[in-house]
DNA sequence: GTAGCTGCAAACTCTTTGCAACTCT
DNA sequence: AGAGTTGCAAAGAGTTTGCAGCTAC
């Protein structure tokens, strides 16, 4: 029993076999779009449908086990709420990467204080390249 | 002849009514979705079309005279880019209130840096909402 | 048994595009 | 005159939803 099922059925949601299909792949890999989880998903149950996809992530978004993001993409990814962290985009590869910074963490607070608003989230993402050799 | 109607010329657009008309309105106002912007451009000049507010967002974005951020909405909002800043949202009203912060863009180089990575971009958003009295 | 869940297909929202007409230079 | 631009309508991509049947509890 996985902490992301258990924290379902603590919600009150029946485990399905398609849900349990979806927690498993979110479970395997996480920062997935939609179509990836569908793919994973259909890999393991191929009867699987697309619309349940979506139902389940909207679900797990509303409950907070998952967050939306949007990056600046046409699409929607989904990460699993298990850390804090925020992300790193490799503009070569696509590749994400994760990243914690307690330093970050405190300026965030102390500027929206000093604009005179209490934080209730916020979004950090990075892009940027890999550097190579000993450039500039 | 405002700056962006010059930078636009520059770039060798012809500067034709509808396009006159975009600009504007991304003159006048900040952080607005595209159905905004048509709105605002419509009660200019009743004729404008929403796919040539399309076109027109889209080419500015690669001249990079206007920014397309995604929050964590559905749709996109366009910032013109006449200087740098980062948003603060307040998710009582839908306000998005600017800010900048010296330490904080030192503070991402750094990140990006240690992870070996050089910056190319960056996107941060804080939500928040506004401290009444004296709570907590 | 039944409330909740599912697959399917249709509907929706936001965005892009093909095309013929038009317009800035 | 001619390349670039426009409005229109149709098409696309991603997402949501109504419904009838199914399933976990």
């Amino acid at each position: 029993m996985t902490e992301l099922e258990q924290r379902c059925i603590d919600a009150g949601l029946k485990m399905t076999g398609p849900r349990k299909t979806i927690l498993k792949v979110l479970n395997n890999s996480n920062h997935l779009s939609v179509e990836e989880v569908y793919e994973k998903a259909k890999a393991i149950d191929s009867t699987i449908s697309i619309a349940t996809v979506y139902r389940t992530l909207s679900m797990l978004d509303e409950l907070d086990l998952v967050t939306r993001q949007e990056f600046n993409e046409t699409f929607s990814r989904y990460d699993t709420n298990l850390d804090h962290h925020h992300h790193l985009i490799d503009l070569d590869t696509g590749k994400v990467i994760e990243f914690q910074n307690e330093e970050l963490e405190k300026l965030k607070e102390k500027i929206a204080e000093e604009l005179g608003f209490e934080l209730v989230d916020h979004t950090l993402e990075l892009y940027g390249r890999r550097i190579k050799k000993k450039k500039k």
